[in-house]
DNA sequence: TTATTTGCAAAAACTTTGCTGATAA
DNA sequence: TTATCAGCAAAGTTTTTGCAAATAA
């Protein structure tokens, strides 16, 4: 984005594998407790920085869903989420993408469609109970 | 929530009143500015206490889109937004609410489907000039 | 070597809260 | 009258940024 060619520095190496390792949608916070277990002195605006590395690289996605912080998903297909209003959890949805939507927006609303983002919401098996 | 018989104060009629006066989906602190100028004594607190009133009541919604601000919708109907990736701005969008996706989703992953939330995001008119 | 990255601290951006006086009913 | 609400300021939460030291290549 402003800089020169990156560098492979072990923090960024450990935030992905990290991310990857987990079917959650952490936080940036989130994350960084998990990292920290394996670097101790690492600092949540390293954490910050890299996970924005890793989107723009498209390693990982950014998912901006309901509530306050933002989430991170090691998946970067595009792909479909499901929240729990109770618990706050984020988990997959099996669902193909809807190309068609795309489509048949751009026909009725003058804007240059480039995706859509589809979240639901419900109440997970656990908090269910 | 936590109250009593609710009031109607002016400032909560003000707000609600300007709020469903446009079709942009203001964030907290631009509905302020239009509101300032017919009750230039309000606070931004007070807006963001009534929008949290005016959303509990079923009167407006919440709308939590990407990007950092959370943004407020005068009408309350659930439908659909798009976002213009480029300057921000959210526009509804003409598509009926898709009820079968709720139904699918039940029957696959365990949780129980409250509702959905779909954004578009693409480049309005004016700047795809 | 040297340009990029880190850690730290501070700032920024957005939202909520405590308190006292004002006000709707 | 009195419980709710407004305004103000302060604090809380999440994210970003400036800078000097560390480091990948």
């Amino acid at each position: 984005m402003k800089h020169g060619k990156p560098r492979i520095t072990h923090q960024r190496e450990v935030i992905l594998e990290e991310l990857k390792s987990v079917r959650t949608h952490p936080s940036a916070d989130e994350l960084y407790d998990q990292v920290r277990q394996r670097l101790p002195r690492i600092s949540l605006a390293t954490v910050y920085r890299n996970l924005e590395f890793l989107t723009d690289q498209g390693l990982v996605q950014k998912i901006e869903v309901g509530g306050r912080q933002k989430r991170f998903d090691g998946n970067p297909e595009e792909h479909y989420h499901i929240r729990c209003l109770d618990c706050g959890k984020v988990d997959d949805v099996d669902l193909d993408r809807i190309q068609s939507l795309d489509k048949s927006i751009s026909r009725t609303c003058g804007y240059k469609v480039i995706g859509h983002r589809l979240e639901f919401m419900g109440i997970c098996p656990e908090c269910s109970k």
